[in-house]
DNA sequence: AAGACGGGGGG
DNA sequence: CCCCCAGTCTT
C-alpha cells in the first residue's frame, strides 16, 4: 500500500514526458485493434526496430482479421520468416479464426475475452485493451518490470511469475482511467529509450529522476535482479546442399518443436566426413557425382546452439521418391520459408556448376 | 516452476 | 562472448 502511494506520483510526469517524446511508430499511425494486435504479437521478445519492416509488409498483405484468418499457412510463415518464434503467427491465425467465429471479425473490447485468445497472455491482453480500447488494465512487459524495479529499488527476481503479478497489481491501482493506453506505452517507452536494459541508464534525461529510489541509492545498474539463465546445449550438425543440375533439395520440418513447419536444408546429427556423407546419401538411394566441403558455421538460439559444417553434393536426378522436395533455388527464396539458421549455407543454392573456384576444390567421383 | 521457442543488436 | 528484448504455451 505504501508503494502505491509513492508510485502514484509517477503518473503525471510520465504522461507529460510521453506526450512530448513519444516515438513515431508505424502502428501508432492508426491504432485500430487489429493493427495494435499485430504489432503487439510481433513485439513479443522483439525490438521495435526489428519489427518495423515486418509490420508494414504484414499489414499490407493481410489488412484485417478476415484476411489473416483465411491466409494459407505457407504464405503466413513466409511473411513471418526472419522474425522468429513462429508459433506466434500460427497462434495469431487461430485467434483470428476464433474472432471471426465468435466475435463477428472484431476483436472484443474485453480484457478477459482477449486473454482467452490463442497467443494473447496477460501482457498482450493488457496492451490491446488499454491501447486500442482505453480500458484501464496494466500491460507489464520487460520494460515495465525494469522501470518499476528501479523506481522502487526492488531486489526481487523479475523472472518470477509472482513478481510480475505483484507489479501488475501495483500498476492497476495507479493507472489513469482516461489515459490508460498512453500510460502503459509511456512506461514501456521510458524503459526502451531512457531506463535502458543495455548500458548505462540515461537518468539525466529521466522524468522520474527525483522519484527513483535506485537512482537515489546509486544502484540503478544492479537492477533489475534476474536469476541466472541455464547454459545452452551445443548440437553438432552437418548441412547438405544436394543438387541435381538445376534443382536443390529442401525438407519441411515437423509440425512441432524447433522451427516447426519451416523448410530446411537437409541436415543430420554430428560432423560427418566426406565419405560418411557419401555413404549416407547412397543409403538414401542417391547417386553422388561430386562433393565439395563448405565452411563451418554457427547459429545460436536462445536455448541451443548449432555448430554446423556442410557439403555441396551433386547427384544424378533421383529416380524414386525421396524424403526431400527438389525445387529451383529461385523458387525457394520466393515461396518457401527457410529460417535464418541456414543463412550461412543458402548462398550455395545459387552457385553455378562449373564456376572456376568451385570447380578447383571439387572432388570428382 | 521450469523449459521450449528465433533472431538480431549492442556492449 | 554476453545480455536482452512491447512473452506465451506446455509440461
Amino acid at each position: 500500500m505504501e508503494t502505491n502511494k509513492e508510485l502514484e506520483s509517477i503518473v503525471q510526469p510520465l504522461l507529460a514526458w510521453f506526450d512530448a517524446n513519444a516515438r513515431v511508430l508505424p502502428w501508432r499511425d492508426s491504432p485500430t485493434p487489429y493493427r495494435v494486435w499485430v504489432s503487439e504479437i510481433m513485439l513479443q521478445q522483439t525490438r521495435v526496430e526489428a519489427v518495423k519492416p515486418f509490420f508494414q509488409r504484414f499489414t499490407e498483405a493481410l489488412p484485417d482479421v478476415a484476411a489473416l484468418a483465411a491466409c494459407e499457412e505457407e504464405k503466413l510463415l513466409k511473411l513471418w520468416e526472419g522474425l522468429g518464434y513462429y508459433n506466434r503467427v500460427r497462434n495469431m491465425q487461430k485467434a483470428a479464426q476464433t474472432v471471426m467465429e465468435e466475435y463477428g471479425g472484431e476483436l472484443p473490447a474485453d480484457y478477459e475475452k482477449l486473454l482467452k485468445l490463442k497467443g494473447i497472455g496477460s501482457y498482450t491482453a493488457g496492451a490491446i485493451a488499454s491501447i486500442a480500447f482505453q480500458i484501464p488494465v496494466p500491460a507489464v512487459d520487460g520494460n515495465v518490470l525494469r522501470v518499476i524495479s528501479r523506481i522502487t529499488a526492488s531486489e526481487k527476481d523479475i523472472l518470477k511469475a509472482s513478481v510480475k503479478k505483484e507489479v501488475e497489481d501495483e500498476i492497476r491501482e495507479i493507472i489513469p482511467p482516461e489515459r490508460a493506453g498512453a500510460f502503459n506505452q509511456a512506461l514501456m517507452e521510458l524503459g526502451a529509450v531512457v531506463c535502458v536494459p543495455n548500458g548505462p541508464a540515461k537518468c539525466d534525461a529521466c522524468p522520474l529522476y527525483g522519484q527513483c529510489l535506485a537512482r537515489e541509492r546509486g544502484i540503478v545498474s544492479s537492477l533489475p535482479k534476474k536469476s541466472a539463465a541455464k547454459p545452452r546445449r551445443v548440437q553438432e550438425r552437418t548441412v547438405l546442399i544436394i543438387r541435381d543440375g538445376e534443382r536443390v533439395a529442401i525438407h519441411k520440418r515437423p509440425p512441432k518443436g524447433l522451427l516447426a513447419g519451416l523448410y530446411e536444408l537437409p541436415n543430420v546429427e554430428g560432423h560427418l566426413g566426406q565419405e560418411e556423407v557419401l555413404k549416407l546419401l547412397k543409403k538414401k538411394h542417391f547417386s553422388p557425382i561430386r562433393i565439395q566441403p563448405l565452411e563451418e558455421a554457427k547459429h545460436i538460439f536462445s536455448h541451443v546452439e548449432w555448430h554446423m559444417t556442410g557439403y555441396v553434393i551433386t547427384v544424378e536426378e533421383p529416380e524414386r521418391e525421396t524424403e526431400y522436395l527438389f525445387v529451383e533455388p529461385r523458387e525457394t527464396e520466393e515461396n518457401y520459408p527457410v529460417p535464418a539458421a541456414f543463412s550461412a549455407y543458402t548462398k550455395y543454392l545459387q552457385i553455378k556448376l562449373g564456376q572456376e573456384k568451385y570447380k578447383e576444390e571439387n572432388k570428382e567421383l
